[in-house]
Order: structure tokens, then sequence, then C-alpha cells
DNA sequence: CCCGGCATCATCGTTTGGTA
DNA sequence: TACCAAACGATGATGCCGGG
């Protein structure tokens, strides 16, 4: 990472941001965007560890798009940087531009419509675009590695001289079209040479276990020319300030890094009520299918919290621009800003489900089984390598592109038996990131981690963990300790160590010690899971032997039907997600 | 002490009706 | 027509209790 140096670029014809990973100048952490003190920032400390992507800073992009890109772009850092690293990293993002290619298999259509904001293109795909993926894949791959050539020969033959100025400026578009390339906008450039002592560093008021924050917070690379002490949202007006539709903005605090296109801020400013800005922002800022599996504000259900930097920042936004409104973090009108964006995501789960429902070939993201295990059976990114040993660096920086990965990936369309397989097979593609101590060589997908650490409470992360870390027949006659005269077996203590282990990091505030109050509850409740799982299963198995000859007669769809996958559905979501 | 059964609570998804 | 909110049922998490 400090060995490199991105330009960000923009394709505008297509309006998406396209990374271009250039390793040859030095460019610390630290040079990136710093993180100023927020008062929310420290609200969103525990989220931002949980979706932050390494310890090293990773700078986050103004756009969804682009944020996913960096988190893939680093994740692929640590095998090396060949354009083919970034395969992944442009097929991830370029789902959207696929269009052509993917086109042609008839396996990808789009749903603009969704959003009232042009904008904001969602698309949906088909459920066997996975199996087009690759052929995209690979017509991507020539044409990302022009790019990259394009681009790289590019920043070596100008953006030296012109370091200390915006691409803006000095990358023109025409000169990136007259190359056959996309227009390609430069966001900013990075200085090679930053004074790395001089750029302010991170804000102690946004700290994660693994220095998170600052990666959460550069959403869009972003390097500032400490030396020059050159504030690039002055040059760039934030969104208080006059808005350029034509261009990025910065959303609220511009050291968070969110940037939407102006022209969306204008939108959200003319906003009779903050609710429906709130509204509007966050289908900017967030993919469809990101909505689709979260949740604003606590997480519930499985489902992961928005990113907390973007919804700081809209908070911020919102704070500013509705001066007459409590849009403080614990605001009235801040509550109602989260209900109403709650109750639009639901609005879209439910809207996605009727269409899937009225056209079967349509996609079902949005159904109860994605978003209730949407980081862990989804485990799909097919071009995450699986070299372990940078895995414990790389998974936590590609939690928060995987987790989209997740979200796009569209399993959710392949019929249950094609897809338990396809998930396992994918799951174990998926990095790897090692519970607790390395040494018990306990590992688990990252996704799963990433949940875990997203729960509020530790007997919680131990539940959902749990299910992870063991299978279902070994569950269902076990429990934590044993209890032999029971005829019940310990788990596996090296496990349930790595478990405590993982917990105790993760919720320091917590008594996890061997004999602490908090480990003892979770041990009470991976009991009571346990527990709870043996009685659905028994529950479970005498339902399929009642409906058995039912089920015979009647036609393999109906095995899957709605009334017995109720009966079902926990144990999915809790041994199969 | 642990299990199984049950009740309760919180949250979610869906439906429905009102409003701009 | 789109948006919003309330109502309602479904579901998962949790706690309590009696029994082994």
């Amino acid at each position: 990472m400090s060995e490199e140096d991105y330009v960000c670029v923009k394709a505008e014809e297509e309006d998406e941001a396209v990374i271009i990973d250039h390793g040859d100048n030095g460019l610390s952490t630290q040079s990136f965007m710093p993180v100023q003190q927020n008062s929310e920032a420290n609200s969103a400390v525990h989220h931002m560890s949980q979706l932050a992507c390494g310890s090293e800073g990773l700078p986050m992009l103004a756009d969804q798009t682009a944020s996913q890109m960096s988190h893939s772009s680093r994740m692929q850092r640590g095998n090396g940087h060949s354009p083919e690293n970034m395969d992944f990293l442009v097929l991830h993002n370029k789902r959207k531009r696929l269009c052509p290619a993917v086109a042609e298999h008839n396996v990808m259509r789009t749903r603009e419509e969704e959003f009232e904001d042009s904008d904001s293109v969602i698309y949906e795909y088909e459920p066997d675009y996975e199996c087009a993926m690759y052929d995209a894949i690979q017509k991507l791959d020539k044409k990302f590695d022009l790019l990259h050539r394009k681009v790289s020969e590019m920043q070596h033959t100008r953006i030296k001289p012109l370091l200390f100025k915006p691409l803006e400026e000095s990358l023109s578009i025409s000169q990136v079209g007259s190359i056959g390339l996309p227009n390609i906008r430069s966001q900013h450039i990075v200085e090679s040479t930053v004074n790395v002592a001089s750029s302010p560093v991170a804000s102690p008021s946004i700290p994660a276990p693994s220095e998170p924050s600052q990666e959460n917070n550069a959403v869009e690379l972003n390097c500032r020319n400490a030396s020059e002490d050159v504030n690039i949202s002055e040059e760039l007006p934030s969104s208080s300030d006059l808005i350029n539709p034509s261009f990025e903005e910065f959303v609220g605090d511009p050291a968070r890094n969110v940037k939407v296109l102006g022209s969306q801020l204008v939108k959200a400013q003319q906003k009779t009520k903050p609710k429906f800005a709130a509204r509007h922002l966050v289908r900017v800022l967030f993919p469809k299918k990101t909505l689709l599996c979260s949740i604003m504000g606590a997480s519930a259900r499985g489902r992961r919290t928005l990113d907390p930097n973007k919804i700081a920042a809209i908070r911020e936004f919102l704070a500013t621009n509705f001066p007459t409104y409590d849009l403080s973090e614990h605001g009235k009108d801040w509550k109602t800003c989260i209900t109403n964006v709650n109750s639009m995501i639901r609005c879209l789960r439910s809207e996605t489900k009727r269409s899937s429902a009225s056209s079967p070939k349509e996609t079902t993201e949005g159904k109860e089984e994605v978003s209730d295990a949407p980081d862990t059976s989804h485990c799909v990114d097919l071009n995450y390598n699986e070299n372990s040993e940078d895995n414990s660096k790389s998974s936590q920086k590609m939690t928060s592109s995987i987790t989209d990965t997740l979200q796009n990936s569209g399993l959710d369309n392949f019929p249950e038996a094609f897809q338990t397989s396809l998930v396992r097979k994918k799951q174990s593609l998926e990095p790897m990131e090692p519970l607790g101590s390395p040494w018990r060589n306990i590992q688990l997908p990252f996704s799963v981690i990433y949940v875990a650490k997203g729960k509020t409470r530790p007997e919680l992360s131990a539940r959902y963990l749990i299910r992870h870390m063991f299978p279902e027949d070994v569950l269902v006659k076990s429990n934590v300790y044993g209890s032999l005269d029971r005829g019940m077996s310990p788990l596996d203590s090296n496990k349930i160590n790595a478990l405590r282990e993982f917990l105790k990091e993760n919720f320091p505030s917590f008594d996890l010690n061997e004999s602490g109050y908090d480990w003892k509850a979770c041990v009470g409740a991976i009991n009571s899971t346990i527990r709870s799982l043996r009685h659905e299963l028994k529950k479970a198995s005498s339902g399929m032997r009642q409906r058995a000859p039912a089920v015979r007669s009647s036609n393999a769809e109906s095995s899957r039907g709605s009334h017995y996958r109720k009966a079902s559905g926990k144990q999915h979501s809790h041994l199969s997600d």
C-alpha cells in the first residue's frame, strides 16, 4: 500500500469511476484524506471497524462503486499489481457497464425506472448472469488491460508535471477520449512525494482496532498535497458551498470524502424535508442491492448497517441544509430520516419481491434469505485469490467490496439445491480470516467475520459464529463444554477458544475471559442457539414426515414450497447461511 | 446444570388507506 | 401516481420454568 499510488479517473460517459493501480509511486497512507474530528465519527467507530477493510488506511471512494473498487484493488495488491489482478475490480464495479458483453448473453437488464433519479441507475440480473460473468470478465479483462495501460501511460507522461493540480484541470477529457477510451476525468491527482509528516493525521475520533477509519473516510482517492497545504475541499466546494452539478461534491464533512454528483446534492437540497433529502442521498450513495440487504441505524436480523461514514455524511449534509431541523445524532428529525430511509428500503425489498414473483425469471434479491444471510453463504467472489497468507489483511480490506459483491451475486436466483452446492463451492473460494489467535488455525470466511463484528453484543456474535464454525450435525449433539452423561459432546475447545478470543478482541469492554461474566453469557447463548436448533430440527423432521406423502405426490418445486419453507427456513438461515 | 417447551418482545414484510 | 404511515401477521431472539 505504501508503495502504491492511485489515480482515480472517472469515465463520465458511463458515470462510473475507475481506479488505476499505479504501483510505482510511494504514497503513504497518511497522505490520504485525513479524518477530522467529528462527533458523528465517534458514534460510527464500531461500525467503522467492521466496515473497515484493513489496517493500512484504504482510501474510500466517493461513490459506492468507487469505494468497492478501491477495496477490491487493495485486496488484490497483496498479490501483485498486474492488470489481471484488477479484473475483479473491474468486473465487480462494471456490471453496469458489462451491458454490451453481458447483454449478448441475455443475462442482464437494467431497471432504471426503479429509482426516481435518473442518475442512480439500478440494475438487476437474470439468474444465470454469473454464468456469463466469466465471459464478461474475459472481455473486460482485455478492455481494462487496455485502459490500464493507456491511463498509466498518460499518467507517466502527463501527471508528473501536474502533480499539484487536480486532474480535473490537468487531465482533459478530450485527451483521454481521443485515444478511444471513455472520457475520463480524474478526481484528484496523487502526489507521490507527499510530505507525510505534515499530513493531517487521522482523527482519533474515528479509531478502530485496525485503524480502518482512514480507509473508510477516504471514500475517494483524494490525496491532498499536504506539503503544499492545498485543501482540496477548497478547490472543490463542499456541499454547503456553491455546487457544480457537473462534478462530484462532498456530502457532509469533506473529511469523510463522501461524494456525489453536484446535481444530486442540488436535488437533495431542493427537497422540502430532510427525510426526503436523506432518502434521495441514500439512493444515490448506495446501490440498490446494498440497500436490499441493509438497514439504516441499528443492525437487525443479520442485516448490515449502511456505511456509517456515508450515513454520517448525509446527516451532516442535512444538518447544514436543514438548519431548522433537529438533525443531531440523536435528533428527532434525524430519527425520522432513518425511519423514512428504512421504509424506503423495505419498500424496495417488497417491490423487488413483487416483481420477482410476477416474473419468476427476474432476480429475487431482497428475499428473506438474501437479507438474512447476506454475508455468509453468498460468498461469491470468484476472483478473490485464495492466498491465505494475505487473507488476514486482505480480507478486512475487502469486506466492503465483497459484501457488495455478495449482494450483487444474484445467487438467490438459483434453485436451492444448485445454490447450495454453488454456495459451498464459492465459500471455499472465499478468502478466509483467522478467528482468534492465528496459531489456532481456525478460519472463517471473512464475510462471516464481518457480520460477526457487526453484532452489537458478544452473545449475538457468538450465536452467529457458532453456526458457521460447526456443521449442523455436530451442533445438535453438542454444547459448548459438553455434558457427556447426557450424551452431549463438547464442542471443539480450540474453536471455542478461538471464538472467545475473537469476541474478546472485538468486544474489549466485555468480560470475556474464560470465567468472565459475558463469556458465560455467550456460552449460554450458544447453548440456547443449539437447543433451539435441535428443537427446530425436530419440528422440521416431524413436519417432513407428515408432509412426505404430499411432497412426493407433487412436483419437486412444491417441495420447496412456501409452507415447508417456512418451517425449515430457520434452518436455512441458521445453518447454511 | 442442562434441556425442551412456551411466552414475550422486537423487528421485519406486507397490506391498506390517506395525502400531496 | 408516488409517497407515507399505520396495522397486522410472521419471524427470530431471549427469558422463564418445570423436568431430568
